[in-house]
DNA sequence: GCTTCGAGAGAATATCATTCTCAAGAATTG
DNA sequence: CAATTCTTGAGAATGATATTCTCTCGAAGC
């Protein structure tokens, strides 16, 4: 894209610095303006999502909201699985962010894993009330669609469960002969996947699970030997 | 639907026994064909399936292979989903039962759960060479749909889980708090959801879980004390 | 001022599921 | 057998969306 006329001296390494810098500085508005408009888009989707209380939304609704154009979507991203995943990976990363800050309150590795188990089954249930429908509802969808990002989005999470898990281990409160990385991808999609089959908090009687179950099964298991 | 110039004698359960008799004989063909052509659907789709080894088929594609109607598609099934759900449904039946046999292979009631769960695992893995990317494909899809309908169509493994766990209960092999359904219900879904993020069974390296690690999971959990 | 490029508007496409129309065949009835 | 009704086949029409394309304008840079 730009070595047409450069004078021999250079190498392609450190071409014309000066360039380079020209380029970028020129670069640099469009680069924010470029921010803002996908911040703009990301903004607007999340209204609507917590508006709704669902991620059935429209491309088209996104971009009217946002007051932006069809043309500038799909110039920012690839196309709404994208725009799904950039949502998806910011919520998990919120949550986890949650709690970790939950599971702090904790001092004894087994409580703080209990805390948040507890934590991530309520935020990964399907609430109608409450505001984050978020990853609950495409995870499904993104799932089949692009399994890597989503491994991607899930690795804040992931890294949480692995230091809990890994503090758990420290002091001795593990038996378990896999390790604290496997235990925690294990946990974790237990808790997420159960938490989303286990209906909305209300449902009739005795039917769904609930966190202390899921806890009590992610802990112990079923065995009794 | 019958019921108009009944001599009052006859109570409404044993109605016109002829009639009801007529009408069936009338009803049978009609049934009969009913059925062919929806086993024609269901063959179709089935065939499209492990074709291309994916559930993303149209249902233009299953009309035209099963050499069909449109028309004839929608006049049997209330959409897509329920083709969907009917496929489901049997795959599941099916992996069920073979499950069942696999595990009655074994006398060990623990041992019959290891089998079960490995099978499960191994059939839920999404295996590009399997003949039945079946319900590991489109779970998550209609778990959003018609989140009613899967449960109903779990319920055959779900049965056979909550037999297992009830066995390996009674031969004193258990001690988790929790009921043998719900520990059934827990465990099918983790392994089930587990499998289906594990990649495909090559999968480079370390990275995907195994079954043996899945049935480490759920026997034991990641406490220890 | 002239050129170029990013962005807005929104029409045009493409893909599916689902419905609808029409006509031919099969079954039922008189 | 002839008339009527039910079932199908064929496939066009709809409707909802995502995605792409075309045209145009206005601001940034030369």
């Amino acid at each position: 894209m730009a070595q047409k006329t450069d004078p021999p001296v250079s190498t392609v390494s450190e071409e014309p610095a000066w360039k380079q810098r020209a380029i970028e500085r020129s670069t640099k508005a469009a680069k924010l303006r470029a921010e803002q408009r996908v911040e703009r888009f990301l903004d607007a989707a999340q209204a609507i999502i917590t508006e709704k209380g669902t991620t059935d939304f429209t491309v088209q609704e996104v971009v009217d909201r946002s007051r932006q154009s069809l043309r500038s979507f799909y110039q920012h991203f690839d196309g709404k699985h994208e725009l799904l995943l950039a949502l998806f990976e910011d919520a998990l990363r919120r949550s986890a962010d949650q709690i970790r800050a939950a599971a702090d309150g904790q001092t004894d590795p087994l409580e703080q894993l209990r805390v948040a188990v507890h934590l991530l089954f309520e935020l990964c249930r399907p609430d109608p009330a409450a505001q984050r429908p978020l990853f609950t509802d495409f995870a499904p969808q993104l799932l089949l669609s692009h399994p890597a990002e989503v491994k991607v989005a899930h690795s804040p999470m992931l890294s949480l469960f692995t230091e809990l898990i890994t503090g758990a281990e420290a002091a001795g409160e593990l038996r378990s002969g896999l390790t604290p990385r496997r235990l925690a991808a294990l946990t974790m999609q237990t808790v997420m996947f159960n938490a989303q089959s286990s209906g909305p908090a209300d449902a009739e009687g005795a039917n769904s699970l609930t966190a202390d179950e899921v806890w009590e099964f992610c802990s112990h298991g079923f065995a009794g030997k």
